[in-house]
DNA sequence: CGAAGTTAGTTTCACATATTGACAAACTCG
DNA sequence: CGAGTTTGTCAATATGTGAAACTAACTTCG
């Protein structure tokens, strides 16, 4: 039995396992931001004492920095505000497409430090997992010391105790991948995969709009549509790995046929694809069809508006179901939420059982690179054991 | 400040408040039946010796017994297999409609040792919480020692400081009332409050065919449509009270009209009144509509099949939504799902978004005595802080 | 039949983690 | 400047847990 000596990179002492008050200390800090030991304390139902010990040990680590500075309360000894040192970890973001591959390499509060992509060479698993590793290697020339990876993709992932494994990914053409423990054997820090709505959906939550709440729906639209849920302060998974595969939800039995067959579906008139398709136009693509739109081509308006209705039914549907604190649309479809506001917030109001405290709903820019840093959020997540 | 000299009744000694091991253990006991320690402790991840000390403090507070049985295994020594004493503890359920009053005393196992009802004498919640104080003074003639009560109606109910609030109950008329604590008070035992649905489905997941599961989905027709959803072990309540109000999920924007104005709802198919109103003609009931369903009569059958389609996708929906280990159907409008149980497995192949792993469905026959008990098993869940 | 092997349950002890209560520090207010 | 207040720390202490060693109770095999 040979004692793995840890690699110590950089100053930081061993580093032990964070302790349950250490892993909730950190992500007090990191989702609500800086606060002192006794509000911590407070809000976590701890003792002040408990505080200055976990602190401590999280200072010598080098995740926190003891603020100097001095805040004001009304009255007595001023506290001393703790903040995360968002440079003190680093961490490898991946999103997997089935022909590309995205990376960031992001700090501890999952801003990106560096971005890079690249064609995915082969669909092979081991090609795949020897490409994140390259990948890995050349950004850590610039960046080392990675703490942890975190990969997202299109598919089911459910966690197996083999890791989270990739149960089925039809782009990819993967089942039964244990990705995350793959590519952890491969980097040599821990990594964790999962399913790339998912990963999208604890990135909102936790370094979003949805920071510091404990329940909320993101949605996101553009070629296809995703739904993630948190509820109780975690995604959603399912016992499948395939919870929020509302793409289909019927909306008019007597609207458009989407790629699979069913009539007047969500994606039959809310994907790119079917946006694109409601014109009867060839050669049009999603970008052309936002710019008629946009110049107020009537076809292209009211693709998007039934777009929007499409939506405002989702939306209402998921608000019903769930009651989440807030409600949150993305994607690189968002035009819709911007060219159909009156539709979507139509629907909702038809559909919605009960309007007397509506969810709020938030608008949020999109940009690809989201995914990739997504995967980060998981692997910071998964840092703190969360 | 008088302290409250804490009856103790029978020969238990004075309760301390269950550790959290202690609870998990009772948990284990109660939801997947006797069970040795060792398997406890495999099962709990905790060690054998952490079993021996919490069980020796359950069986010294009467709550389990040590089998005197044995049990084997392959080789080795055999186990003593614990079980839950029910007797041990005994629990009050109320479930209150807008004119009645249904009462039930059960045992630990949730097993109803007492039936009890009557009409609700008035709506006022002083006396409403003095009517329950009347029936828990009256049903304690015959079984004294209730250790706490739980309520159940309809209406959203959340968390406050001041315990479960009804924060709104159209059919009582209440808004901001703290019934949990008002209950309390009344009878001078722990009580607690949920809304009837999630009280239900509470009671399903625990002591029903949702036992051992850490995830289902319970629909529950009849008058109106209720969902009651369950991730990771807990209730879905939503921020509000409010989560699973699917009674108007959209079906057929082309169907007929609910009473709230919708076109093609699942209340518009699915309720007992919508399967009544689907027949125009007048004077009939749901249970002569039934009877003329199970005889054949061919536009009763109709009403019955488009019902189970609404339910079919209501269904499929929420497997979509939250791939939940199982679904469960209940209710006192069970019957569709004997009727039209093709209809209902048909939508649910036609919208159910990942067909590889069909979800299992359970059909669970329903007695109105079910939502008192629903609010026993409040009580015992609250027992547990579960 | 007895020894060896296996699993269950118990006991003891050490350890990690949290609280309690006392105390000094750093401020405001009158 | 003292009184009041709140923060952060320290020392002592309580609590819950697992590791390891032990006993108990059974099966199997030579």
């Amino acid at each position: 039995m040979k004692p793995t000596p840890a690699p110590v990179e950089e100053g930081a002492p061993p580093r032990a396992p964070l302790s349950g008050l250490e892993r909730s200390t950190l992500r007090e800090l990191l989702i609500r931001g800086p606060k002192s030991r006794a509000e911590i304390a407070r809000e976590l139902g701890m003792s002040r004492a408990s505080l200055t010990r976990v602190t401590r040990a999280l200072i010598e680590q080098g995740l926190l920095a003891d603020g100097p500075v001095e805040l004001r309360g009304a009255t007595g000894r001023p506290s001393e505000v703790l903040r995360i040192r968002p440079e003190s970890r680093k961490f490898l973001g991946v999103k997997l497409t089935g022909d590309h591959l995205f990376a960031v390499v992001t700090d501890l509060t999952a801003q990106a430090l560096a971005e890079y992509d690249e064609p995915l060479a082969s669909r092979r698993v081991k090609d795949a997992v020897a490409q994140i590793g390259a990948v890995h290697e050349r950004l850590a020339e610039e960046h080392p010391g990675v703490a942890a990876a975190g990969i997202g993709l299109a598919g089911d992932v459910v966690s197996t105790d083999k890791g989270q494994t990739v149960a089925q990914s039809p782009f990819l053409e993967w089942s039964g991948v244990p990705l995350a423990a793959l590519v952890s054997e491969r980097l040599g820090i821990p990594a964790t995969a999962e399913n790339d709505m998912r990963a999208l959906t604890a990135a909102e939550h936790w370094f979003g709009v949805g920071a510091g709440h404990e329940s909320m729906v993101l949605v996101a639209v553009g070629a296809g549509i995703g739904v993630g849920i948190v509820v109780d302060g975690k995604v959603v998974t399912g016992i499948n790995g395939k919870a929020g595969s509302l793409e289909h939800l019927p909306i008019d039995p007597s609207g458009p046929r989407c790629e699979r067959g069913h009539r007047g579906c969500a994606a039959s008139y809310l994907s790119n694809a079917a946006i694109v398709a409601a014109l009867r136009a060839p050669g049009l693509d999603y970008a052309s069809v936002l710019d008629l739109a946009r110049g107020g081509d009537p076809a292209a308006v009211q693709a998007f508006r039934d777009a929007g209705h499409a939506l405002g039914v989702l939306i209402a549907t998921l608000a019903n179901t769930m009651d989440p604190e807030k409600i949150v649309v993305t994607g690189d479809g968002i035009a819709v939420a911007e060219l159909a506001r009156g539709e979507i917030d139509a629907a909702i109001a038809t559909y919605r059982r009960h309007l007397g405290v509506p969810t709020p709903l938030d608008i949020q820019p999109f940009d690809f690179a989201e995914w990739a840093r997504a995967g980060a959020v998981l692997a910071i997540r998964d840092f703190l054991h969360f």
